[in-house]
DNA sequence: ACGGAATAGTTAAGCGCTTTCCTATTATTT
DNA sequence: AAATAATAGGAAAGCGCTTAACTATTCCGT
């Protein structure tokens, strides 16, 4: 049906190991066989099968990527990163999502059987000591984590100094004035959240003012948690004039929240995000924010993982990039005295 | 290294073709030897590799899809509802991108090489007539667009029904009693920016007001030209008391725009964006707008092409989803007399 | 009890490449 | 001019599956 190396080869007049090697760029061909064969692939228009030489090389140059799914911005800016730098490289990524826990595993495996070279870990649900990338790595498999975690030898990982930036939200908060500082969280087991959260209670810490649990509250990245925590925050009674949340659209969902309660944005309540989204400027007031290179973590990611696997034994290394602070209009020092100062 | 059917073979005492008979469930396979064989499989954690079964079938269950970029909300949308389907199709999705005309060529080429057995496509740039995908076509590729197209039997597509959906969110505005409604639209050649021009210009139309060219005004989908957009209309001296934003990131421009030239929306200005993009109904205003099951678009993509690669000679069909007006508080009636009526 | 179906399992030929050996030719050195 | 090295090209063995064709066994009905 279509053509194959053994046409060429007949057209050419040559074996199909010297159309291979021609193609591969092996040295060792005349110029004029080169020719003979590359005018034959012209003319027959072939295209060589990647299947068939995945199978002859034992290599797909495919590398597999995980993410809870497509949709959210910054997994999608990842994914784009990494395949733009994967393409470059002569690989492609094959992304599959997995929002729950339990659907990792049967990705997972789909994955492997299709041999990826190598695999692009988003997901918050799988780190390095999970059950089942551990016997996998420790197979010679190549993971990269597209997420903080714990330097270790043994795995790659790529993200945002995320406590940094956690920190770098509070500390501004904290120099325009603020005292009583609200912050909505993501899910409490993912390590963004956790770092991010960090990096508050640090900031927090060296300008003496305690934790305070009350003033934290749960939301799961979602607009809709973000406007939900505003609320209960203040059914609470909580009083705050400042709020961190750990993403931008749970603060664009407690923007409306604070509205709603008649509260004025940056007037009543600074609101300080985190990602940096295209639309986090347009936000009305335009948000505050984090900027976080994501596209950059995808190909700093891809290209880690392509090095080791051409180099398994290469030492691996982690890189951490910084968030950098995005200052807009949704900021400004406290009207109203905080209760905490009395 | 990995282990193959041969040791599965050896282990369970039987011959490969007979593995491959269990694995694949076909008839005439003794439940006494099935049981062997699926025990052998498990005790050596046996798993087929996708690589060599592809090879010798000639199938890679493998859908290529091509979108101009993976962060847009619309596409990632489409997309991960295609990657849903197709996996509960036992499929997987190999998914590029190609922003310009002259990317999608090579793209294309590389998806082919990995023989993918179908083609999604939600590129502007690409439609059946074009010069990469006819050949393609011809040889038996099959091709779903996501995009709108002309119906042919020849090829497959799914979207919206965007003459209807600018219809309706004109026919929105003007039953409010607007009658200058500004537009934004999309980039000329898209069929997206075409089918929703064509659907305003019908409202229009059914309801006596001329097309005024000068109330039109050319974007490229970013919040940043809808931005330029309105201004651009304003500074032109146009007078409108409504706009009809052609995606939602557009419209968030344009109030943005529409703000800092003291207009209210909706109280002086109404508009309505098309997509209802997640964190539309958090826009101030909550934004009025169309809202397009993307997803489903794509899981009908997906399954389509499926059945299409299954049946080759099956009769081609389009499908067209309706897009829904969501209203929410961006509009109200006019509440200057517009210049048109004197 | 016998012939033909139905059932169970095997053999072996691919699928389209890459790559390791080999052989043959040509260039270089002494 | 002979020995050696460098360069060119080919033969053939896989890579890990599937599947057509074939053989062997069991089960019927008559």
């Amino acid at each position: 049906m279509s053509v194959t190396i053994y046409d060429v080869a007949e057209r050419a007049g040559v074996s199909t190991a010297t159309v291979s090697k021609t193609l591969s760029n092996t040295p060792y061909v005349s110029e004029k066989t080169r020719r003979k064969v590359l005018q034959a692939v012209a003319e027959l228009g072939y295209r060589p099968s990647a299947v068939a030489r995945s199978m002859a090389q034992g290599r797909t140059h495919t590398l597999g990527c995980i993410a809870p799914n497509l949709t959210d911005y910054t997994f999608a800016s990842m994914i784009e990163g990494a395949h733009a730098e994967a393409r470059r490289r002569n690989y492609f990524v094959l992304t599959g999502s997995a929002e729950e826990a339990a659907d990792v595993k049967p990705l997972l495996e789909e994955m492997l059987a299709r041999q990826v070279d190598g695999l692009l870990v988003i997901n918050p649900h799988v780190d390095a000591r999970s059950e089942f990338v551990r016997p996998l790595v420790e197979q010679g498999l190549k993971v990269v984590f597209l997420s903080p975690s714990r330097r270790t030898s043994s795995v790659l990982s790529v993200s945002c100094d995320n406590t940094t930036g956690g920190y770098q939200a509070t500390r501004y908060l904290l120099g325009l004035g603020h005292h009583r500082i609200a912050t909505i969280v993501g899910p409490g087991n993912e390590a963004w959240t956790l770092e991010r959260l960090a990096g508050y209670r640090k900031a927090l810490l060296q300008q003496g003012i305690a934790f305070d649990p009350d003033l934290v509250s749960r939301g799961d990245w979602t607009p809709e948690s973000g406007y939900r925590c505003v609320h209960e925050l203040l059914d609470g009674g909580r009083d705050f004039t400042a709020l961190f949340a750990q993403n931008d659209k749970m603060a664009l969902g407690a923007i409306r929240a604070l509205r709603e309660r008649g509260l004025d944005v940056p007037g009543d309540v600074s609101v300080v995000g985190f990602d940096d989204i295209p639309l986090a400027r347009y936000f009305d007031p335009p948000l505050t924010t984090l900027h976080q290179p994501l596209q950059s973590f995808g190909e700093h990611a891809a290209r880690l993982l392509i090095r080791a696997i051409g180099e398994p034994d290469r030492a691996q290394e982690s890189l951490s990039l910084a968030a950098e602070l995005v200052i807009r209009e949704s900021c400004a020092p406290p009207s109203r005295p905080s209760l905490s100062r009395r």
